[in-house]
DNA sequence: CTTGAAAAGAACTGCCT
DNA sequence: AGGCAGTTCTTTTCAAG
């Protein structure tokens, strides 16, 4: 495992929240050079650690207001149902995340909606309809605030 | 609102998927040259449809190999329980992302850990003394997918 | 680690179809 | 809207302290 010093750590927590700075910028807030910056960003990618860069789309923007999760049980877990149930989840536009998951729940799937009603749609001929659903628990997202995580 | 034609789609499914694509690169995989797929990639982003952009880390390899969703029901829920739950939940450095949900529970939480030992620490001494928690539901996620989304 | 420099490429601008 | 040509900036690599 790669260790990481707090100038690495540094970085990452800039560049988890704006990965638009350039390198010469994230070296100035840290106290580097921006070859120096430049360097580390390289092996961090390289081993791995940036595990790619992504925009982040506004949902509402774009005329999906609403945001649901849900928390599937299967009804029959055979070794087969699983991929089924994977193969056809994954088929569906609406379903941004599908997380495979130990607990009460077998799946959760984070589900993105026009409105209500499109929800609703989507959930009665969609998902209901999916290969060995059983329980299914819905949360409807209000608000969400993404957190710098481990790193500090 | 703004009204994205199928380039527009197109380049957004490119860049959700790996931005560090340029310019050039997105404009000849969506048939357009350099110019014009900036031009589109800017008034996008001016638009807030690119909300930014992020590296994205790979926990594992950062030592956290333990990823939890937990399901919380406050107990009691007055006015300013909201918030002091939010205050708090907040000043854990392990929780990743606080969504305020509607349904079963009141918030979802993702907690990253460096083990099952690490997040048992961190549940009983972090998240069972905040204030104001009723019901928890966790669960811990073995595999992860991430889809274009409503895009295609 | 730093600074400085140079080459490549990407970003950005103005003009034209 | 898109293309072309040119300018400015960053990225990327180098040498040297």
């Amino acid at each position: 495992m790669t260790d990481l010093d707090d100038t690495d750590r540094a970085i990452l927590r800039i560049l988890v929240h704006d990965a638009t700075q350039s390198a010469a910028q994230v070296g100035r807030a840290v106290g580097i050079g921006q070859p120096a910056a430049w360097r580390r960003i390289k092996r961090l990618t390289d081993h791995g650690i940036i595990a790619g860069r992504r925009v982040m789309l506004d949902n509402a923007a774009l005329g999906f207001g609403v945001t649901v999760f849900l928390g599937i049980r299967l009804a029959a877990k055979g070794r087969t149902s699983l991929e089924d149930f994977e193969r056809a989840v994954t088929a569906i536009p609406e379903v941004q995340l599908v997380q495979h998951v130990l607990g009460q729940f077998d799946y959760r799937l984070r589900i993105t909606a026009r409105d209500i009603t499109d929800f609703e749609r989507i959930l009665r001929r969609r998902i209901m309809t999916l290969p060995g659903v059983g329980q299914v628990e819905a949360n409807v997202m209000l608000s969400e605030e993404r957190r710098p995580g481990p790193l500090g």
